[in-house]
DNA sequence: GATATTTAGTCCACAACGTAGACTAATTGG
DNA sequence: CCAATTAGTCTACGTTGTGGACTAAATATC
């Protein structure tokens, strides 16, 4: 059920009204924003100005002139005080990026190390020295950290914020949040999901779209409407696991034939010929070689995705697929089986197949969704930042 | 973007509010409410004396006693002004249910017609008939209707109310809402999900599961506390053309091996020995008799929905899962094999597999949802009811 | 059985917030 | 230089929720 509404949550959601408009335009006049926002100038005048008390907006010298008329003073964003922490642990790196409320990447830390090898302790230690220095250099630079995320390769508890399981990275009911622990409130997410924000908020794309994550596992985010959906508890999105040959197979799942047999990293790079093969940049040097064992396993796994993809359409129904992590480099060689699979499956009743592109953002992707997500928080209620809840 | 929040606002959602928690916990005295929404006890009472004019609420004669004090004076949902119509076509009849505000079900009107058989305009006028007489009746006992919604067996476009392709029916592209109407506000929606919905507002079950339509073919409306999850474009939820086996027999989506191939009534009650076979009572007929070729086909079918749940419940987390349809009355014969499928594919996964129960409504659970959407409407926004918005 | 206690509900002065429209400010067009 | 036009502020006002005093109606206690 909702909350009652006071006065006090009308004008938060007011304000929240204005600051977004400001944020998703760019910059705007007050007389602007009174009319994007149906509310009257006078209101927008009190609220703009609380705004700029706060410091979470400013005026730009700029005014747009060329018409007739007092030119109005255009306002925006102010990105030098506020900013976000965004973090990610994955299997062969750890990320660190520094996001400001004007959404500007302020900050890139990223180290490349094998995490699977070591203890989650010490990749958490890790992490933690890279993330407090990142932190100093911020606050260093004027910046206020209000808040952070962290993504992981692998189902979260969001609640209590334990990784019950991530097979990439060998972990088992790993308690990341109190481990980590920079002294800002923080919390964990399923790296497909963050990734999905990643792509909503930094990439060129859609509001509609489901994202695919090709790791080690394979995951996805979907994303309706501008928002994520999670499931009942938290744990949509596991595409990896979903069913392409109900024989094929075993999968350390517990079933058999999942997508992840199939297009997983480990069965697309090492399905070459056995031996351990490279990262996924000697595979394109193979196919640009045109391997055949290796245009035979993307093959295969184009085949497999547009399967589970057909499937995930006619349950989901996502307006686009964005491909990422490893499919991006090999979109040349698979894009157009997914695309005929797709096609051949959905044709018949669907009056559109939803479009694949390919992400822009590389493995960033989920760290600057981690980010995002906590400025998206101070943006969707700016009130709450002002006023921190009394602890109890 | 939310919409600005202005006093008008404020208080059509305490007033939803103050409405909402009656219809939730049956009946509560103005002090009972104000400790509920977090309200004063004098807006409380001010709104609650709205909601009595309105004729949305009455104050019940009998008084909250026992205790020490005052004793409260209960309010209640008034059912015996506001209703609303819910209608469904289905391949073998046609149903018509008001409900009122209460949520109880005031008129049942259902009729057996093979409506394959018929043209889409036929089927329409002879729904029609039936809704008119129900609502003349309902309007007969003091009830206002204030809306409807229709439940067709297929995806349909919400926006215009045109059902593009019910295959069971053989409908394509018919402009179901004109063609009805019947001087109320209607929609469309997938039966699937209506039936979802009802399983909601008047089965026993929980406010997170999957309802899994068995008709004809095979739909499945996920509920996410306690709403329903439509998709980008409203299509979600097509769990019958889940991919069961890739290679599997063709389907007329255009794939194969789909989980309607194996599950699908057709498939259930047609598979036993290639005879039309009769309805699914004669199936259960057979299976009572150990017939070895049906209880073969319920194997199959249930081996087959597990697959498919088991894809489903990777991709969109489901708490619950509720069988309706065909597969209430089969559920002896499959409920084993689908928990057992579920549970070995998903066991070393996930810290828990959603249960599987079987809806208890019956084949009225999608016109009561179509109503119940309506009632949850008003109930969501009483404000709305009595100032409708001015016509262009 | 009278009185204290407790709880329900109403009343009234007040505060918070948005509105409407008059008013001032700063431009461009003629 | 003045009219027209648009931006932004200012002020009186309306709507709505609040808080606490007040009335009402029951039970507990002596």
């Amino acid at each position: 059920m909702t909350q009652a509404v006071r006065h006090d949550a009308m004008r938060a959601r007011n304000l929240a009204l204005v600051l977004g408009s400001v944020s998703a335009r760019g910059s705007l006049t007050r007389a602007a924003l009174a009319e994007v926002t149906g509310l009257t100038k006078t209101t927008v005048s009190k609220l703009v100005a609380d705004l700029i008390e706060t410091g979470l907006v400013v005026e730009t010298g700029a005014v747009r002139g060329g018409e007739r008329g007092r030119p109005g003073v255009e306002v925006r964003i102010r990105g030098d005080r506020v900013a976000a922490l965004g973090l990610e642990i994955n299997v062969d790196y750890l990320a660190v990026r520094v996001v400001d409320l004007s959404r500007s990447v302020r900050l890139r830390r990223t180290q490349a190390v094998d995490n699977r090898s070591a203890q989650p302790v010490d990749v958490i230690a890790r992490l933690r020295d890279l993330a407090l220095s990142a932190v100093d250099e911020a606050v260093g630079n004027g910046l206020r950290i209000v808040g952070g995320a962290l993504a992981v390769p692998g189902p979260v508890d969001l609640g209590s914020g334990v990784v019950h399981n991530a097979p990439n990275l060998g972990w088992r009911d790993v308690p990341v949040l109190s481990l980590l622990d920079l002294g800002i409130p923080l919390h964990v997410e399923n790296e497909a999901n963050l990734a999905a924000l990643g792509e909503l908020w930094f990439g060129s794309g859609p509001t509609d779209f489901l994202y695919v994550s090709g790791e080690i596992g394979i995951g996805a985010g979907l994303v309706v409407a501008g928002s994520l959906f999670r499931g009942a508890r938290g744990f949509a999105g596991e595409l990896g696991h979903v069913v392409v040959s109900p024989d094929g197979p075993p999968c350390r799942c517990g079933g058999r034939g999942c997508l992840e047999q199939y297009a997983g990293q480990d069965a697309l790079l090492g399905a070459q010929n056995g031996a351990p093969a490279g990262g996924v940049m000697t595979m394109v040097g193979r196919l640009k070689a045109q391997d055949p064992a290796a245009t035979a396993a993307c093959h295969q796994a184009g085949w497999a995705l547009g399967v589970a993809l057909s499937s995930t359409v006619n349950l989901v129904d996502p307006d686009t697929i964005v491909l990422g992590g490893v499919f991006v480099p090999l979109f040349p060689w698979i894009g157009d089986i997914v695309t005929q699979t797709l096609q051949s499956r959905l044709g018949q009743m669907r009056v559109s197949v939803p479009p694949i592109m390919v992400s822009h953002l590389g493995f960033e992707a989920a760290a600057l969704g981690a980010a995002g997500q906590v400025i998206e928080r101070v943006i969707a209620d700016p009130a709450a930042l002002l006023q921190p809840p009394i602890p109890d």
